[in-house]
DNA sequence: ATTTATTATCGTAATATTGCAATATATAAA
DNA sequence: TTTATATATTGCAATATTACGATAATAAAT
């Protein structure tokens, strides 16, 4: 027990529900909309607009980049991370056929 | 440690994160499709469709009314489940709007 | 080559989530 | 009232998530 039993799920299912899970932080929001904001994907800086430490926003950023949401360039030392546009209108459109498709008949 | 740092984020990034939490596991996205697909809300073969016990069933039932996702209406002894339209929209456009504000400035 | 700055990884503690058996509750039927 | 059926709640074990300190890795600057 405590795991969640993906086996008796579909491929749709699981996807989303991995979509949702990655979503599931207000952190991750934070971290989304604050780079969306920046002109010129000045990166971590993050760390200092969000109230956490380094290693929790690196660990953020990495399941963020699982699902591609977001990508990072390498400049120097620095990593610059912006939002991976395609993907992001990808999993948007995918959202929007499922709330979309489970919409229908109530009591 | 271990627990979600809400207070440092505002209501909008807490908020959505709440509601891609409880959409962040495939037995709920199976549950809300399986509820749709019905034409009158015949309920708790949920548990018959889905392959989970019924007390893990009635737990994520739980948490779906949590946001009120659904809502349940008590038929004699049996409850008929079903998705509550106006928050499910309402929680679309949120995330749609989610989604566009937070789609800008690339690498 | 050494130092400094930036980011990633490891290890770990605290807490949350998932799932189920056992049990409680509620309602219909007998 | 007893019995049967449907659903909810409780308690618990297994696993996952969140966060951070310590440390490693990388690359620019001295």
């Amino acid at each position: 027990m405590g795991v969640t039993k993906t086996q008796i799920f579909n491929l749709e299912q699981n996807e989303l529900a991995v979509i949702f899970k990655v979503l599931s932080n207000p952190a991750r929001i934070a971290i989304l909309q604050y780079i969306s904001q920046q002109d010129s994907c000045i990166c971590n800086d993050i760390v200092d607009e969000i109230g956490l430490a380094q290693p929790t926003i690196s660990q953020h950023l990495k399941e963020l980049k699982s699902i591609d949401l977001i990508k990072g360039e390498v400049e120097g030392k620095k990593v610059c991370y912006c939002i991976n546009l395609p993907k992001w209108t990808e999993i948007q459109t995918l959202l929007n056929i499922f709330f979309n498709t489970t919409k229908n008949n109530c009591c």
